[in-house]
DNA sequence: GTCTATAGGGAGATAGAC
DNA sequence: GTCTATCTCCCTATAGAC
C-alpha cells in the first residue's frame, strides 16, 4: 500500500498535469511550477530527479484516476447513456477549466519531442480510455441503447477522436465548437 | 504578383513545416532547421526575422496550398465521394510521412504557448478546412451521396476532429488505429 | 524538505565581416 | 546571403548549507 503524498508532492503534480493541458509538456519547466507552489526550482527536484520522471509520474496517477473512476462508475451506473455522458462530462469539464485539451491528446501531439521514458504511460493512457469506451458502447449497443455500424472498437475510435480533436478545435476557433461535435455524436448514436 | 521564394526561404518553410508536424512548434529550433539545410543559425535569421514570424509564414503557406488544392479539386471533382476520399488523402500521407499530425491540431494543442502572432492564422486555417468540409458535405448529402443526421457543419466538426485526433492516437496506439477510424466515418456516412 | 549558488548547455536574436 | 562571434536569457540539474 502506497503512503500518501505529502502535499508539495502532490501539489507539484497537481501543478505539472494543468500546465501539461494548459501548455504542453515542453512549455512548462520547473521554475514555472516552483514559482505557482512559492518555493524555489530545486524544490521540484528534490521531490522529482527529472522533468522526465515527473511526467511519467503525472501520467502514472491520471491512469490510476481514471481507472477509479470507471470502476465506479461501472458499478454504480447501468444505463450506457448516462455512462457516457459521464465520460463526455470530463472533457466538457476540461473545456470549462481554462480550455484545457485532453492529456491524452496532448501527450500523442508531442509524442515524438517527449522524452522516451514518457512514451509507454502515454500510449498506456489512450489504450485504457479506449478499452473502457468500446466495452461501454458494445454494452449499450446489446442493450438497444446505442445505434453504429461496425464494431464497438470502431466506434470508440470515432467517439474517442471526436472528442480529442474537438477540443483543441475548441480553443482556436470557440468553445461553442465542442458542443456542436458533442450533439453530433449523440445524434449519430441515437437508436432511430 | 509575389517573386517566387529563392531556393533557401523555401527549403527553411519546407523544414520548419515538417518539424512542425512531427515535433510541435515548442520542439525545434533555428539550429535545427540550419543542420538540416547545412546552414548557420543566422542565415535562417536573415529569411525571417523572429521565430513567431517563420510560424506565421509556414501556416499562411499551408493555407494557400491547401486554397489551391481545393479550387483544383472543386473544379475537376463533381463526385462527393471521391472528393472526401481525397481529403482523406491527405491525412494518410501525413500518417506515412513519418508519423507527422495535421498542421491544425499541433498549432491547436499548443495554441497556450505559441507566440501570439500565430494564433490568428492557426484559427483562420482551422476555418477553411472546416468551410471547405461543410460545403462538400452539404453538396454530398443533396445529391444523396452521403448520410448523416444533423448539419453538414455539425458533420463536419465530428469528420474533422475524429481525422486530427485519430492521426495523433495513431502514434500512440499503431497507424492501424487511423485507418480504422477512416473506415468507421466511411460507414457512418454511406447511405443504407 | 527547502534553500542559495552555480554548473553547463541550448535557445532566440543581433552586429559586422566577407 | 551567409558567415563568425557574441549577447542575454532560460532551461535542467546538482552540491552543499540550513
Amino acid at each position: 500500500m502506497a503512503a500518501v503524498p505529502r502535499e508539495t508532492k502532490r501539489e507539484i503534480l497537481d501543478a505539472a498535469e494543468a500546465m501539461l493541458q494548459e501548455r504542453g509538456f515542453n512549455a512548462f519547466s520547473y521554475h514555472h511550477i516552483a514559482e505557482r507552489l512559492g518555493v524555489k526550482n530545486a524544490a521540484i527536484h528534490y521531490h522529482f530527479r527529472s522533468k522526465a520522471d515527473l511526467g511519467v509520474a503525472v501520467i502514472e496517477r491520471y491512469r490510476r484516476r481514471f481507472a477509479r473512476w470507471a470502476e465506479k462508475l461501472d458499478a454504480e451506473e447501468r444505463d450506457p447513456w448516462l455512462k457516457l455522458e459521464a465520460f463526455f462530462q470530463i472533457y466538457l469539464d476540461f473545456k470549462i477549466r481554462g480550455g484545457k485539451i485532453c492529456p491524452s491528446g496532448i501527450l500523442q501531439a508531442e509524442y515524438h519531442s517527449i522524452p522516451e521514458e514518457m512514451r509507454a504511460s502515454a500510449s498506456a493512457l489512450i489504450v485504457d480510455l479506449q478499452e473502457w469506451l468500446t466495452g461501454t458502447l458494445a454494452q449499450g449497443r446489446e442493450q438497444g441503447a446505442f445505434q453504429f455500424p461496425g464494431e464497438p472498437a470502431d466506434q470508440a475510435m470515432v467517439v474517442g477522436a471526436t472528442l480529442q480533436g474537438a477540443l483543441q478545435i475548441a480553443r482556436a476557433w470557440g468553445p461553442e465548437r465542442f458542443d456542436t461535435a458533442l450533439e453530433q455524436l449523440r445524434r449519430q448514436m441515437r437508436p432511430s
